[in-house]
Formats: C-alpha cells, structure tokens, sequence
DNA sequence: TTAATCCCTCCCCTGTCGTGAGGGTCAAGC
DNA sequence: GCTTGACCCTCACGACAGGGGAGGGATTAA
C-alpha cells in the first residue's frame, strides 16, 4: 500500500504543495489520512482523484463543480462531458473570431501608418492618385470604428513643408544608394546591406514621429509591395527595385530580430 | 459638447457601473471631469478611448498592459497586438485539443457503459464473441487513463445471476412489444412510442444503477448500431428491428429534450 | 548536536469586478 | 416646503484559484 506525502504526490501530478492545500481546504481532495502531527498522507485513491480533478480542470471547469460530478455519482458525466464540449467549442469560435477582428486592427493599423506615410508622398504623387489611394485605403480598412482617431492624429502630425522637404531629399539620398547597391549585383539578402536599411530604418521612424518596430517596418514592406503608387515610384528609380526593396527589408527584419 | 454620467456611459460602451469606478479607481479611464459632488463627467474622448479599452480587454490582455499601450504613444501596438495574436492562436490551438481530449473522454465514457452494458449480455454471447468484442471495445478506447477505475467500477457493480435473469426478462417482454410495434408498420419517429421507449430507458437506468441521462442513451443507440453483436441480436429478433430501435430511441431523445 | 529539509498553519496578495450598506444630490409632484 | 424616486458617491467584503512567505514543529543525515 503506497502512500505518499504532499511534495511526492505533488511532482507526481504537476501540481503545487499550494495547490493541494487548497484542494484540502475547499473539501475537493482531502488525504486519505492525517497523521499526528498534521502531515497529509494520500492512497493510490487520491492519485486517481487527483488526475480526474486535473482532467475536468484542464476542460475549464471551476472547482466546485469538478467536486460535484466527482462526488455525486447521479451526476451524469457524459451530459457534463458535452456541455463543457459545446462550452469549449464556443470559446474556440470566439477566439477565431477576436483572431479575424486583431487581422483587421492590425490591417487597419498599418492602413493608418500608410495613410501617415502618404501624407509625406503628396507630393509625389497626382491629387487624381490621392483620391484613389484613399479609396484603396477605405476599402482596405473595413471596420472603421478608429476612423475619427485617425483622421484627427494624423491631422495633428503634419509637418512643416520646409521639414518634408528636406526630409524627402535624405530619403532620396538613402534610395539612390540603395539602387546603386542593387546595381552592382548585391542581392536583397545581403548582410551587407544592414547599414544601409538601418538608415532607411531610421529614416522611416523619424517620419512616423514615433518608434518603427520590426514588425511595423515589416508592414510597410508589405504596403510597398501592395500598392502600385510605391511600385511604380521605386521601379521608375530602377527596374526590379521595387521587388528588391521590400525583401531587403524584410530580411533586414529577420536578422536584427534573430540576433 | 456632449457628456456623459456613469450610467449613461456604461450603457452605451456595455459595462457595468462599477467597471467604470474601477477604471477610474486604477487610473485606467479617468472621467473629463468631477463635479463638486463628486459626480463623474465624461466627455467624447473617454468614449472613444473606453472603446479602445475593451477592444484589448476583448482580447485578453491585462488591464495594466492596456493602460500602458493608450497611455504611452511609443508603445507599439502593432507588435502589442501581433504578440496577442500569437497568444490568441495558441490559446484556440489548446481549446481544439481540450475538445478532442474531451471528444476522447466522451467515447472512453461510452465504451465503460457498453461495457457494463456487455457484462449482463454475457448470457446471450459465445465466449468467443466475448473476447472478440472486449478486444474492439480496447480498439476504440485508446486512452487508458482510466481503464483500472472502469474495471474495479464494473466489478463492484456485479449483480447476482438471479436478478440478472430477471431483468433479462423484462427486457425480452419490453423488445418483444417494440418489435411488434414495429411489424405493425409504425415509424421509428412517431410518438405513439414514446411509452414504450420510456419503459425501454428506464430498463436501461435500472441496469446501469444510475440515471441514464438523454445524451447516454442516445449514446447507447449508437452502440447498437456500431457493434455486429448488437445488430445481429435485434436482427434476429425481427428484419430491420436493429436500424429501427437506434432511430427511435434517438428521435424519442430529441422529443424529450425539446420539451 | 546541529543543520538541512521536510511539514504544518495563518495570513496577505493577485486581478476584475459583483454586491451590498449607508449616505448625499437632484428634479418632479403634492 | 416636503416627500418620493432615481440617481450618484464611498467603503468594504467576497469570489476564484491559488502564490508567497513568516513562524514553528518534525524528521533525518552528518
């Protein structure tokens, strides 16, 4: 006849010496004996009991109604079994769906940093191209709860003409030794490049006013590829530049997130 | 400029009062203003930002983190929210496998019933059979954990062969009208059996020396129906009997649950 | 004998509110 | 002017499932 004291029966299931205290406490598992001086002593019983309460528990079922189907023999633990089954099912749908609403946050998040960053593009491109690339951009962002947020912050942002202009001659800067770099056969992927793309880097993260992380630097990757305004402006700098562009970015992004 | 008192604010964002003097409590949402009566006034702002503020609570994050993703612009909520994504998939991820440890129970369930169930049948099949159907019935339980409990549960719950023999005989007469039942040409779905599937189910709860919820018994049907003993049994019985029974106990369960 | 390692109980802490108790304020109706 | 009812406030306790630690007794190996 095995019998075990909290710490072994606690190893033994994974749980905390809290743990069964507390299982003690509420009346859910209580040893099969208590000696002299206190010590809880659990049966081969307790172990079984133990691993049932941690099955039920692992479904999400509060401890006391874990006791009852254990403890009360009437209780059906099929019928139970299947509640908690459709229960488990509809939390899982709800996860799937505040997945699909964070996708279009975070669409809409990198529409607003777009939006941001068109901002500065204007003049580069038409009024006609304006008026289209929001359209693009509406359509993009679907749910338009932060709408309002949005159009008033970046409001707020604007920038002096005199600022984006020099702003937009470091960035020329930056592209034509980009281009150049492209040129001479250097592929996208090239440790390289990392001076290079960190200027950019920086360059985008001071435009934004705020810090660029990896993954918003990723974005814009993505942005650049998507729209054919940043397209056409980066294949008119040099054929084939506005592929190579976003897969330098993006595996500048791998590299300083691995290291 | 519009404002808001507590009530009228939590009705409109679908919180409760006291979520908003908690808020206001741990500095999280702060009203625009306070009356000399202390009354809190909120102004389009705070709407705005409470609807930010469940949107993260939607998605699980802390009260403590969402303060510090509004309060501080350099804190990015794209990666923020990439970061719950993850966390989100994995949480869907580990809901898919609960359901599937519980789909695993369900069937575990059913087979230690069937195998009560099959306990009492030992009268009418061959050892031979015997062997062959524990050796399936081990097939479909694949989870084990529980296998000792089932057994020693299963033992205790022997009866003696006198009332078995009895009990083999009420179910003959019960089966012996349902297949006559049957023969006079009546649907397994129509009402008129509900008596005598009632009487069929409490001779199954009596048997099991427990309740016999409406999820078991349909579970039961589904025994019936999968294992060639069973079939075999009721065919022989009456041609057809053993496709009908599982029908009408089934249609009779989803009777009793509607109402 | 002493030190280390168990064990115990008792108590406070977490986060997100729900649910009162007890009391102030405000507008309307009598 | 007074009451009524519908608001509002603060304060405080409880629920859940334990975590963490203090303070003290028991056991055991060196």
């Amino acid at each position: 006849m095995k019998e075990w004291m909290v710490t072994d029966l606690a190893k033994l299931a994974g749980v905390s010496v809290r743990t069964l205290h507390h299982y003690d406490a509420i009346g859910l598992l209580s040893p099969v004996r208590v000696g002299e001086n206190r010590y809880r002593y659990y049966g081969e019983a307790e172990l079984l009991r133990l691993q049932q309460i941690l099955l039920y528990r692992e479904l999400g079922m509060p401890l006391e109604t874990i006791g009852s189907i254990l403890d009360d023999p009437r209780f059906d633990s099929l019928a139970a079994l299947n509640e908690q089954r459709s229960h488990l099912a509809a939390e899982a749908k709800r996860y799937r769906q505040l997945i699909r609403t964070i996708d279009r946050t975070i669409a809409h998040l990198k529409g607003e940093r777009a939006m941001q960053y068109e901002n500065l593009y204007k003049g580069f491109v038409t009024p006609e191209k304006q008026a289209e690339y929001e359209a693009w951009l509406k359509d993009r962002l679907g749910d338009s709860t932060h709408e309002k947020v949005t159009a008033s912050d970046s409001a707020a942002k604007a920038i002096s003409d005199q600022d984006m202009k020099e702003r937009m001659s470091a960035l020329a800067g930056i592209e034509a030794d980009l281009v150049k770099t492209m040129e001479d056969g250097t592929v996208p992927q090239a440790r390289a490049l990392d001076p290079l793309i960190q200027r950019h880097h920086a360059w985008v993260a001071q435009m934004w006013g705020r810090d660029c992380s990896h993954d918003a630097y990723a974005g814009l990757a993505d942005i650049y590829e998507s729209h054919d305004d940043f397209k056409q402006r980066y294949e008119t700098l040099s054929p084939g530049f506005s592929k190579w562009l976003p897969i330098a970015m993006r595996s500048w992004t791998r590299r300083v997130k691995e290291s």
